[in-house]
DNA sequence: TTAATACATGCATATATTTGAATATACTAT
DNA sequence: ATAGTATATTCAAATATATGCATGTATTAA
């Protein structure tokens, strides 16, 4: 099993998806979607208080890379976590708060 | 216990940690931390065959957002990983790569 | 089919990040 | 003090990311 020479492709991935998390409006999304597995675009832009336009371009990275998942119902979309073991993540980060 | 109103702060103290790993080479820097737990500037720019230059600005990324730290041997700065978790929020990441 | 609601997308601008070349600093040995 | 080695810093250019406005598309109800 070599491991010596690095795999830029392999690399790229995590890091995309480490940076799709790594922003706070997103990561925000993510404790939502924690507190309330399945929500529509619009109960997660007014619970941010941001833009619809913003919500809906931070959700489609989270979709992209693979962190969240989306299926219609009627009218909204409603969007969850794909992964659990990416919210603990988050938790992981926040207990690294060591200064 | 409050937690509907959202702490920019703490969210953007986890973002800009995530944001510090969620970069190719500087994943590939704490993989070899990983192997190795304490390296030079030479011989981790040498390995990943990137500039000195660039290889110090990601060290210096890494040790700002508290992922790395590092002390003086001589002419050589040995840098390590300053909390453990840090390097199994790759492990999870990749073992999330489910598509 | 029209109107209203719920989301998505395109585009322009603003801001942040990355990279490498050049240069500066710190330490060691002579 | 000087030279050589190891690392950091500065700067500019390239690239990536974020934001908001305007507009487009899908669905439902009348």
């Amino acid at each position: 099993m070599k491991k010596s020479v690095l795999n830029v492709a392999k690399l790229e991935a995590a890091a995309s998806k480490l940076r799709a998390i790594g922003h706070p409006m997103r990561i925000a999304i993510i404790d939502m979607l924690n507190d309330e597995p399945q929500m529509n675009v619009t109960k997660i832009y007014k619970g941010l208080g941001i833009e619809q336009a913003s919500a809906s371009h931070h959700l489609n990275i989270l979709k992209t890379k693979g962190v969240l998942i989306s299926k219609r119902d009627g009218k909204k979309i409603l969007y969850s976590i794909k992964n659990a073991a990416l919210s603990e993540i988050i938790d992981c980060i926040n207990r690294c708060s060591d200064y």
